[in-house]
DNA sequence: ATATTTCATTCACCTATGTTAATGAAATAC
DNA sequence: GTATTTCATTAACATAGGTGAATGAAATAT
């Protein structure tokens, strides 16, 4: 077993037998993004669902006047990447990549279809996941609503203390729906 | 045929036979809510999957203070309800309720089972209908980040106009993450 | 029909966050 | 190793939206 984190990812929510997964792990494709790389760009078909296995990654989109808007930021043993893509074909409204180094395992089509007929646990374990992902973004929208910036960022950096020394600061501040400036501001209080 | 509205609702993602459809409609729960009634409180652990057949229904969260939080407003042609709940068994953390007379058809545990045992396709149409329920809620976020209130009011109003008849102002101002007097604010502009 | 409650609106004032500009530190490119 | 670019921070000022209070209209209850 090459990947126990990805291993302990799938028990997280469903039984998975070690021969079901080893099925699966033969067949992921390992990619390693440099720091400062884009995995994926607007316009684009989603091909594969990634598993981030170490690292993390951003998901922005862009508005009318180009400006980032951070959505997502997703770390090690979360899948990321544009389920909606990946499942309807659509081309992707989103960009993500990388700000360090990071390792994905990826499952492309031919290995989704394969995996998903051979052990239908898997199917069961991919809808999970989507509700999952879609219960997080409807916190995510209460958040926004019901929370100021500054109560969003402590709550941020108690979860993840860590991301304010892996992704520049005016990501995280883009995540918030705020300016770096504000996010400055925020952050002279907690000094 | 009782409900072409639902029957065309699913040949909108899938190619469903009549008969496949038949099959469902007969085990439909038909459920009449009068003006302002409760579908779905905190707390409880969501038993259908409801269909709005005609009328409107809102869905918020309450904060630490009580304050309602409007999230998404769904109309006549859409599913509605805490998905995660249904599928999951967890209590729910929304408040679901009419402010119009409507009329909804609902799926329990046990038709779902059947309906998707007997027919695949089903399974299919629910797994997408999550993944755009996901994908409108994480433009949701994108818009709260990139638009302003005023934007975001105008937007809703080209979208639904008559949703200014069917609900009180101060939950599409809410629905909007902003306060009713900023709305009447906003539509003094406008007049 | 009358009394009560709910709701939309307005206003004056307040506050959180945005904007513009400047500075120095750190990271990156040459 | 030096030049250049990127980034975080600060400050002064601007603005969108919040707050609290008052008013009248509409809806609801009695």
């Amino acid at each position: 077993m090459k990947y126990p984190t990805l291993y302990q990812a799938f028990r997280k929510y469903i039984n998975l037998s070690p021969e079901a997964y080893l099925d699966l792990e033969n067949r992921l494709v390992h990619k390693t993004l440099d720091k400062k790389e884009f995995l994926i760009k607007e316009g684009q078909v989603i091909r594969y669902l990634p598993f981030i296995h170490k690292g993390l990654m951003v998901n922005y989109r862009l508005d009318d006047e180009g400006e980032k808007h951070v959505i997502q930021i997703r770390w090690a043993g979360l899948w990321l990447g544009d389920l909606y893509s990946f499942f309807s074909g659509a081309p992707t409204k989103f960009n993500i990549r990388t700000y360090q180094p990071t390792e994905l395992l990826m499952i492309n089509h031919e290995t989704f279809d394969f995996i998903t007929e051979k052990h239908p646990i898997y199917e069961k374990y991919f809808r999970l996941s989507i509700q999952n992902a879609y219960i997080a973004t409807l916190n995510q929208i209460f958040n926004l609503h019901s929370s100021s910036a500054e109560a969003r960022y402590l709550e941020l950096i108690k979860n993840v203390p860590e991301l304010l020394n892996d992704i520049p600061h005016y990501l995280i501040a883009s995540y918030l729906s705020i300016k770096p400036q504000s996010l400055s501001r925020i952050r002279k209080n907690y000094k």
